[in-house]
RNA sequence: GUGGGUAUAGCUCAGUCGGUAGAGCGUCUGGUUGUGGUCCAGAAGGUCGCGGGUUCAAACCCCGUUACUCACCCCA
């Protein structure tokens, strides 16, 4: 039931699917904490130059501008809207470097804006939720299995079902491609990135065509894009194939870690998958992809990767891993496939009735003693017909309604199994399961 | 940015051969001088996306335009 914003690609949720929406920002930042990331919220927009340092992406950037200002397409020191939360870091990284204690390892969860061509999974105005891990000069590599592990038990956490972390490496592809003869690994790798899309001979064809490869080498390439194991058992597939480099090995070595230590730590959730490329250039290493198990056409829902140098200040450089969940392209899904929902679409667990006009402040009193417990409720704002206002408190999803008799006797009603019962205001207790708004 | 599809009530949609609009659901009222969900009766609700053209007559045909949507590109 998600329903279609007025203006595609900026989604609204109704109150019930933005209770699901919560419910998984909830999550993510309980298990991010648990794994010691501290929270930074950076400014939503960045001086243009500074977006567009990266990458030529300036068609995706929303520009910033006062209605009143001249044309400003040229000046670097105009205001955009970041498109991503890694970049923005990266400036925050080395303006606060003085204020840090590295490694630093921080999430933030926060809207972004792109400006393509909305499609079903794909928004101009979305949500994510990253992590990364920065150090000064170095950062271990045990970031990067650490990272997996991590992401791994957040997405679990969450109620979208089975998923796959796919991870591969960037220095064992390019020595691998190296290895082979292949002199332009970005090219091949941009290629080898189609392969689920349109498979073998068409990708063949263009490291052939377009890559200057002979078919002996789009063969091999294609064949360790093949390559998909649970655990390690990858790096004897990959050997088989004959190509020796440094680093290859390199490569080889990083992801053997990162799967040995998943494969125990979060078995059957992260595997080695050598056809994962990424777009994004400044990837060094480590490579991260997400889908959901059954919704593989809906693209990756997390991805990220290892960078060595996104953020450097003079001579210093602050390397890093991170991974971003799309949070708007995963609940949109979740809501389209009404396999989530919200037990109620209001907080309210009680609606406080009006016996007549007079009896408000008496119901406001009922509700004060409700709220000192943590009972969320709510008061009638009229003594309508009691079956008007029983209805009312239906049609929002609201449990239960209290009603106080002109004796000074309370009764609250529980509306879906009908069952009416004295109660105190000053003691009454919803069951536990009712309490908050219930995702499943 | 390139190409295809769609646009009618709050929602989902029907509307024949051109003759100035319908259903289901939802909403509201009553049956029920005050305890809901079922049932029955009734009511409200439309700039047929927008602009132009053809015609005696356009929701319907033609042109333009905007929005939505799908695919490509790219990505969360």
């Amino acid at each position: 039931m998600a329903r279609k914003a007025s203006l595609s690609g900026f989604p609204e949720w109704l109150p019930a699917e933005r209770a699901v929406e919560q419910h998984v920002l909830d999550t993510l930042r309980h298990v991010f904490e648990l794994h010691g990331f501290a929270n930074i919220e950076t400014r939503a927009v960045e001086t243009r130059a500074q977006l567009l340092r990266k990458g030529e992406i300036d068609k995706e950037v929303y520009g910033l501008s006062r209605l009143a200002a001249e044309d400003e397409k040229n000046d670097p020191n105009a205001l955009a809207l970041h498109f991503d939360l890694t970049v923005p870091f990266a400036r925050y990284v080395v303006e606060n470097a003085g204020h840090l204690a590295f490694p630093f390892r921080r999430y933030q969860m926060q809207k972004v804006w792109r400006g393509e061509r909305p499609q079903d999974g794909r928004f101009r105005e979305f949500t994510q939720a990253d992590i990364d891990v920065v150090g000064d000069g170095t950062l271990p590599f045990s970031y990067d299995v650490e990272l997996a592990l991590t992401i791994a038990d957040a997405l679990s956490a969450l109620p979208i079902g089975d998923f796959r972390l796919r991870v591969n490496n960037r220095k064992l592809a390019e020595g691998f491609y190296r290895g082979l003869g292949l002199e332009d690994p970005d090219a091949v790798l941009r290629a080898i990135d189609k392969l689920e899309k349109i498979g073998d001979d068409a990708v063949a064809k263009i490291l052939v065509e377009e890559v200057g490869a002979t078919a002996q080498q789009a063969a091999a390439a294609l064949a360790l894009a093949k390559i998909r194991t649970m655990d390690t058992s990858f790096v004897e597939q990959v050997r088989a194939l004959g190509v020796s480099h440094e680093l290859l090995d390199t490569g080889l070595d990083e992801l053997s870690q990162v799967i040995d230590a998943a494969s125990k730590r979060a078995p059957g959730k992260v595997m080695a998958d050598l056809s994962i490329a990424r777009g994004l250039d400044y990837y060094t290493g480590t490579v991260y992809e997400t889908v959901l198990v059954g919704h593989e056409s809906l693209g990756s829902i997390c991805s990220g990767g290892r960078y060595e140098s996104l953020a450097s200040k003079g001579k210093k450089n602050y390397p890093g891993v991170g991974l971003s969940i799309g949070v708007t392209r995963l609940v949109s899904r979740i809501l389209a496939e009404e396999s989530v929902s919200a037990s109620r679409s209001v907080p309210s667990v009680v609606y406080v009735t009006l016996a007549n006009d007079e009896s408000w402040h008496e119901a406001q009193d009922v509700a004060s003693q409700l709220r000192e417990r943590g009972i969320a409720c709510e008061v009638a704002a009229s003594a309508e017909k009691f079956g008007k206002q029983i209805k009312f408190a239906d049609r929002r999803g609201i449990p239960f309604v209290w009603f106080t008799h002109a004796d000074g006797a309370h009764e609250v009603k529980d509306i879906r199994s009908g069952e009416q019962v004295a109660a105190d205001p000053s003691t009454w207790m919803p069951a536990e399961a009712d309490l908050k708004i219930a995702i499943s």
